[in-house]
DNA sequence: GTGGTCTAGACCACA
DNA sequence: GTGGTCTAGACCACC
């Protein structure tokens, strides 16, 4: 099942932390390929934000190719298929990491727990 | 030294590049406090950059307390001392744990792929 | 109802003026949790001053914690936290009275007029 | 005996420290009218700054009228006359009060808190 | 419509 | 020389 929590007042966009939050279950595995997805509206309605927004969300997944839509029927999972090469794939990581070891560092928190707040963060995603 | 390089139609901004490359700087004991920082209108010649670009970075850190700026003289790293309460300093880093760790999760790294390229950052970061 | 006003020309820059008015208003309760401000080009429009001056108030109100931003839907006031550590607030607190202690005395005013208008200041901050 | 301390990692820039302090000392009556000040030389080598921030400090005191320079002599303790107005005096300490009222605010202290830290710093300024 | 970033260029204050 | 403020105007991202 899939869910989806939205933080309006959050730094990350809205449309983002459901594309995040919508790959991150696919990856995960935790919707199968070729099942669906709630649709615009009623998601929309679900997590009280514009439909225009998850227009754009589920638009950004379609063009990621981890969204197939089908006209009139609705949005599915796709088949998964490797978008970027594995060395692009390592760039976008370290490109990631940077901004976020910066914020740490000069938040005055060492390697050490830096590693503890990302397991923490996995422990909590596992538990949703 | 402080090297600073900035890619110029990256998504994050050029003034956040430069906050995250000195506070990363900093933050590793690369740069000593009391030094001063490069002038403003320096290094956005060396990066070909506004000035005012700079000026927006710098007073970033200067918000966050990692510098300090001397008028007529300079920006100078200042002595390391917490603002920030535990809550406020656990709160910023989960705010900055988290996008790294969805884009992470979209790319389809596991938590020890993550882990693994921040020890690496951190190689990198004491090695320069 | 937020009502600002700005003196050009004075010592103290218009961006830091309207810093301290929305602080105040926030600070005294003038204005409520969750309310919005008005928009950066609606405040700029009113005051006959430039957008980026009043994005750059909003900056810096975003940075002390006092209010927040939602991209494409405004600014609003924060839920209030405690970001400073005890010491952190000390030492912002005396900094600001140091200044404006020093002003007093070079104007002929004792400690206990110092203390009058602060405590009259205040009661035109309840009053509005 | 006239004891001047500047911090030049302050907001408050080095001459405004000097020309507040000497206010200071004169308003208190800890320098008497007609006392001799330092010469500019020999108080920026005590100081440790350069000496053209000395003699901007003397030439703001003797455009205030606190201070006279007689040619070759040096500068003195002028007799003391009123140069503001009774309004023009209390509209600056107006000035100087509300944007210490509102980062004080901001920072959560309330009225009687900030009256504590103004009468701790008195209490300084007596001391030393 | 909203905010966010960047540029170009001006003028002032400080050391 | 240094930083600090402000303006005018552009382009982008988000809702």
């Amino acid at each position: 099942m899939l869910q989806i929590q939205v933080i309006t007042g959050s730094k990350v966009p809205i449309y983002r932390q459901v594309v995040d939050q919508i790959r991150s279950a696919i990856g995960s595995g935790a919707v199968a390929i070729g099942q669906p997805l709630p649709s615009v509206r009623s998601l929309a309605g679900e997590l009280v934000v514009n439909p225009n927004t998850i227009a754009k969300a589920y638009a950004a997944l379609v063009a990621d190719g981890v969204v197939e839509s089908q006209q009139g029927r609705g949005y599915f999972v796709a088949q998964r298929r490797e978008i970027y090469t594995k060395a692009e794939r390592t760039r976008r990581l370290d490109e990631a990491v940077g901004p976020m070891v910066a914020e740490a560092l000069s938040l005055g928190f060492s390697e050490q727990e830096i590693i503890g707040a990302i397991s923490k963060h996995f422990q909590k995603l596992g538990k949703s």
